[in-house]
DNA sequence: GCGGCCATGTCCGAAAACGGCCAGCGCAAT
DNA sequence: ATTGCGCTGGCCGTTTTCGGACATGGCCGC
């Protein structure tokens, strides 16, 4: 009923979920909240080509060819953490983004924690850009993957963004940016 | 992914609903534990196939034609619950058994309440005999679908056995068969 | 400035409550 | 003595409830 597919990236090993022709998750070696796999999965085509293509549009993400993602996607969770990720995927590639301000775009600004929450629950690390939320006073606070990695995606977008090189993340934009 | 059909019945309209070709459930109009059914549910061939043959033995059932059933059956349920199922099912036609007995015969002889509370969740009406099981006093305790149909069905039962006609279920028997 | 408090949705573990029971009693009526 | 009734307590899997913990941040008092 779903696809898998594993592939080497500078993050680390990424395996990637495929189900009914669409991406249902792509997570880190050691990922938080991954979850359990189905045993004995039948893989259909065309899962099969959107794993592909999948694998495709990340190459290109890491080699800084390519900063917004094309792909069917299929990310369950409850209504709020649907919510929430639809709002992540309107970051644009190399922009942060405050929690208190991605609260406020998705209509519930008093719910911070509950969007900690559910970025942390993100199933689609990477193409959905929970990476790029990041404290209101500019700290990392946390990723499901890691916060080495959560940096190393920051930096990698702000290079190839051509914003310098920045070794952390230590000047808090002080308007982040995020409707 | 499930097929559904209804079918009338001398205890009421029966609603039956296969998976996989296999029988999944069976429940009566108003049933303590019904599940919620899943919308939009394409049928498949060995479904539609399997719940024709299901109705035909229910039919034959209830006109006294029919003591065993020989179905593909599909009850999930927690390892304890599918356990005591699996138990109602050598329980013969026409005979009776005490929840003290049940529980004896999966081997958690004090066990008795949570019998019965397997016994509830019993998704195979009829066909699963759950309603041959007594309270080792006689008394009916208690059934998923109601005590009446419950006492109608083990009536039956007794009639087509030729065991004679009784009213209710007054006579307790001093040795409850069961294994 | 610094510490504490609160809001918000979700998940997870622990704890409590809830049954389709039954045996062991006491007690009263044969 | 014997029977019958009703209460009580213990049994055990499941369900429900509850209390924290979180990838936070604004506000208030000190």
């Amino acid at each position: 009923m779903n696809a898998l597919q594993t592939m080497e990236s500078p993050v680390g090993i990424l395996t990637l979920i495929a189900e009914a022709g669409a991406i249902r998750g792509i997570y880190f070696e050691t990922h938080r909240h991954a979850p359990g796999l189905a045993p004995g999965v039948p893989a259909s085509g065309e899962d099969l080509r959107v794993l592909r293509e999948a694998e495709r549009q990340l190459r290109a993400y890491f080699d800084g060819a390519l900063r917004s993602f094309d792909l069917p996607l299929a990310a369950r969770g409850t209504p709020f953490q649907e919510r929430t990720w639809t709002a992540l995927r309107a970051i644009p590639f190399g922009e942060r983004c405050s929690y208190a301000a991605l609260a406020a775009t998705i209509g519930a600004p008093r719910a911070v924690r509950a969007v900690g929450g559910a970025n942390g629950r993100n199933p689609l690390s990477i193409v959905v850009p929970c990476h790029r939320v990041i404290g209101s006073d500019g700290s990392l606070t946390g990723y499901g993957g890691g916060e080495e990695r959560k940096r190393w995606l920051l930096a990698h977008e702000l290079h190839v963004a051509g914003r310098g090189w920045p070794e952390v993340v230590s000047e808090p934009r002080t308007e982040p940016a995020c409707d």
